[in-house]
DNA sequence: ACATGTGAAGTTATTCACAGCC
DNA sequence: GGCTGTGAATAACTTCACATGT
């Protein structure tokens, strides 16, 4: 049982994005109401979720922005840093290297795999691209601990099944189909077409019932 | 308030995939745990998932793959098919149409739109591409009404204004702020940044706390 | 006045468990 | 005996509402 829902962990990252722009604007408080807007959520949860990192604020002022934005950063961070890979160099896979690119200085994308042998020694976005051959050699040298996995949905299950032998314990899943893991390892599913299916229908269906998230 | 919840269809959509792979490999009958067994839910959520179609299982044989596949789509599907528009063929755009490009005769994308005038009038993936100024008169020609954002994050909010008052009633948002739209529009979205650093907590903060999804 | 922090209430989603049927 | 369909129970999540502080 987690001291933190995955729904609060994203709404955390969430505002941390928007408390990093707000720094940048020079805004120095913020109160719960106005993260709530920006969000399209309620007060109440705004308050709910800075709870779990340890509250701050006061009531005349709201909260510090530079002093929330690290706590969340406290809890969103591993102060060492965490790496990534990424697995199949694809379309998809290169669209995914050029936006997370020096993004989140603690959370990078430090080495690609591709089943292509052609693809393999090249450096594709600023990632070393590698064989899937040498995956567990470089996950073990670069401390990786996060998978992304855009490759076909045939090769996915194998590919989940060589990160996780290699140590990795958390995975972003594009492929669509649902990847049979050990309960030790956290799997978060991108699932295109499911995501765009919902939308048609509630396109169509439409009127009311607002928005909704990942 | 909707006769079916946004997981519900989501889940519907996970159904029909896994379905219509079954049909490919020849099986008649499923029964609701074989279906939670590939889904990784209980077997009681499927049955009351299918309960929201208008149910047909039999206790001896199960549910009839075809038939319930069938139903599903009557749910998802507009009978007449419902048509999508990309903005941004960047990176992700491209590998966006790249990705949609026939998978569901029901549901295309069936034009691209871009700000860089060296992109209009060019067909990328078999999909044509369109200035931005002739949004509103392609969204009305092809009777377009999910739209696909996959602009930078500046530019996504006037792109959703332009696009939900040409006729647009869903928008698949892949830039990472929320969308102001109206009442009647909806909005999911995909936060790239936010899932990764999600994988990211859980990977640290592993053990226990299983799976998760869209 | 007005905002925070939070117990209590409300809402939504999931799972249990069993009647009914092949 | 094992499965479906579903009311009832449970769990998860969100919002209310108010005591407290400034």
């Amino acid at each position: 049982m987690p001291l933190t829902s995955a729904k609060t962990i994203a709404r955390l990252s969430l505002y941390r994005r928007l408390l990093t722009n707000l720094q940048a604007d020079g805004v120095r408080n913020v109160y719960s109401h106005q993260l709530a807007a920006l969000t399209g959520g309620t007060a109440a949860q705004v308050r709910r979720d800075i709870m779990a990192v340890g509250c701050a604020g006061s009531p005349t002022r709201g909260y510090d922005v530079e002093q929330l934005c690290g706590e969340i950063s406290g809890v969103l961070d591993d102060p060492d840093g965490q790496a990534a890979a990424l697995v199949g160099v694809g379309n998809l896979g290169r669209a995914l290297l050029a936006y997370f690119l020096q993004r989140r200085p603690k959370l990078m994308i430090r080495a690609a795999f591709d089943s292509d042998p052609a693809k393999a020694g090249r450096v594709i976005n600023g990632c070393r691209c590698h064989p899937l051959e040498e995956m567990g050699e470089v996950i073990a040298a670069e401390g990786i601990e996060v998978g992304i996995i855009a490759v076909p949905v045939e090769g996915a299950q194998r590919v989940a099944d060589r990160l996780t032998r290699s140590g990795v314990t958390g995975l972003l899943n594009f492929a669509p189909t649902r990847l049979r893991v050990g309960e030790d390892v956290f799997v978060e599913d991108i699932d295109l077409t499911t995501s765009l299916e919902k939308v048609a229908f509630f396109a169509r269906t439409q009127g009311a019932m607002g928005r909704n998230s990942t």
